[in-house]
Formats: C-alpha cells, structure tokens, sequence
DNA sequence: ATTGAGATTGAGACTAAGTATCTATTAGAG
DNA sequence: CTCTAATAGATACTTAGTCTCAATCTCAAT
C-alpha cells in the first residue's frame, strides 16, 4: 500500500469519491515531472498526454492529492502555488535563490526539534509547517560580489 | 533617526523620492493600526482619514515601506498578503491557527543560529526568512478534543 | 515667488490565479 | 444493465495585484 496510486485510491474511498480517469492521469503526470513544479506544468503535461483536460479539473484535484500526502504545496510566489512531490521523502524545507530561482532542501533537526518545544511551551498543537530561507545560492552570490 | 517618517523621508532620499502627502498618510495609517495589517485594512484607514486615496497609490507605496525597513510581509494567505510593522521590533517567526486564524509570535535563537548554519554549509547568502507553524492553538486544539 | 523637469497620483483597464456554476457525461453499486 | 451520485468540461466570475496615462504635484534652481 505504499504505491502512490494505492494512496490516492484509499484516500478517494475514504471520501466517498472515485478514481476517474482524469485523476489517475493526473497522478500519473506528477510523477513524469520534476519534483518541483507547478501548475502550469502539470497542466501542460496532462494536455500533452490526454490532448484535454481542464483546468478546473486539475485545480480540484490538487487538494485531493494534497490530502492523500502525495503531494505538498511549498511556496506561493508572485506566479502561482509552487508544489512537490512527496513520494515518501522526508519534510524538508528550501533555501530559495532570489536571484536564480534555484533551491536548495535542508532539513536540520536541531530546528524541527526547536520547533516541537516551541509548540509545546505555547500549547500548540502543529500541523505542518514551511521554513523558506531566501537568499543567494553560492553561484549567484559570487557573481554579486564580482559585480559590486 | 529612529523615528519611522525619518527613516521613511532617508529611504525616498536614497531613491531620489518625494515624501508625498500620500505616501506620508499611509505611514501614518500604518501606526494607528493593530501590528498585523493586510492590504484592505491599510486602504480603509487611509481613506478614512483622508477620503480619498487609489489603491495603486496604497501597492505602490508598500514595497517602499518594505524597502524601508519599516513593514514587512508575513504570510501570503488565500486573500492576499498580511503585513506587519517592524517598528524596531525585533525579527519573530510565527505559529498560525488555523481554526481561529489567531497567531503567536515567537523567536528562538536555537532555531536562528542553526538556520545560519544550514547557510553557511551551502555557501548560501540568506536575505531573510520567514517560518511558520501551521495548527491549533491552545483554545482551538481543546475545542476539537472535545468534539471528537 | 516662479518655473520647469521629473516624480506622483487617481482612475480604471488589464492580468492571472483560483473558484463557482451549470450541463452533459461517467463511475460503479446493485 | 440501470440508476444515481459523482464528475468533467466549459466558461463566467472573483480578486489580488500590476500597468497605463493624463493631470497634478514636488522641490530645487533661479
Ligand atoms: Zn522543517
Ligand atoms: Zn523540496
Ligand atoms: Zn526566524
Ligand atoms: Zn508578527
């Protein structure tokens, strides 16, 4: 049961609702792109594969696929909700170049521990959270430093 | 040269700005609002006090004030970006309900000198950051124990 | 105080992400 | 196979935010 397509189907059940061929394809063009992407992108690669889909379809699918933990959303910048593929990985969170668009994952666990003790000390009970670091990757920051 | 319109009237120097009658009334709108803004809430003071002002006049002024040091955007939710004055205040990360949409302030240096690390490790320039912990605050989190 | 170049405003057109609505179609239980 | 609820597609709509441009304002230089 750790197939993506299993989880969707479980968590669709779960609901009450069905696998149409839509959402399997969509399923299926999520994991035929890169880990990051965003709508545009899926929407231009399920109309690849199938010729037509709408975009409201797609755009009611995406919370199903969130649910089911498949996906996650990670940014939402100027253009539109960035997402990821999960794929079991590990939470992680982005070093964001503001110069590139280039990110790099870290996860440190001395800041998700930190972060639990947060929560308890105020009650809180998490659900989720985002650390997004923007900066300048190595590359972009050596080429500032050239410039300046 | 603490005081907000100082620091406002040098920024718009720097750039080769006027401090206009406008850009003036927003800061001072500003303050006389709760720490926490969003846009709408900035634009109905301003044209409260003042009757009339455009909206472009309000996004325009914004990244000035960001620029300045004197705001900055927090989160950026499903109805626009939330704002908060800085006003010398020290950097904070955020734990967000969402059942009552209320927040918490927090900062803890483990989590910023590790978040450093985490940079320095990747040849990373940070600019800055922004965390949040999305889930139920104290009130929120018993409510939905007791109805489960 | 006047003036002129450049900055700024207001009004509204525009863009684009995302949502809502409606009708025809489809999934799947019985 | 049949029936019903769920769904997809098309498209209208909403809304945050940007762009445009003519009219107006700012301020430094006279
Ligand atoms: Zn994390
Ligand atoms: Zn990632
Ligand atoms: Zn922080
Ligand atoms: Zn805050």
């Amino acid at each position: 049961m750790e197939n993506p397509r299993d989880i969707f189907i479980a968590h669709l059940r779960r609901k009450g609702l069905f696998l149409t061929r839509e959402r399997r394809l969509i399923l299926e063009a999520i994991f035929s792109l890169r880990k990051h992407f965003d709508f545009d992108e899926l929407y231009d690669t399920v109309k690849k594969r199938v010729g037509r889909v709408s975009r409201a379809t797609i755009y009611r699918t995406i919370p199903l696929l969130i649910d089911s933990g498949l996906i996650r959303d990670v940014f939402r910048g100027t253009s539109g909700t960035q997402y990821e593929q999960v794929r079991g990985l590990e939470h992680h969170d982005h070093l964001l170049c503001v110069s590139c668009g280039s990110y790099i994952e870290f996860k440190d666990e001395r800041i998700e521990r930190a972060q639990q003790e947060v929560c308890k000390k105020h009650g809180f009970v998490s659900v989720d959270h985002k650390l997004g670091i923007r900066g300048y990757c190595r590359k972009c920051a050596l080429i500032k430093r050239v410039k300046a």
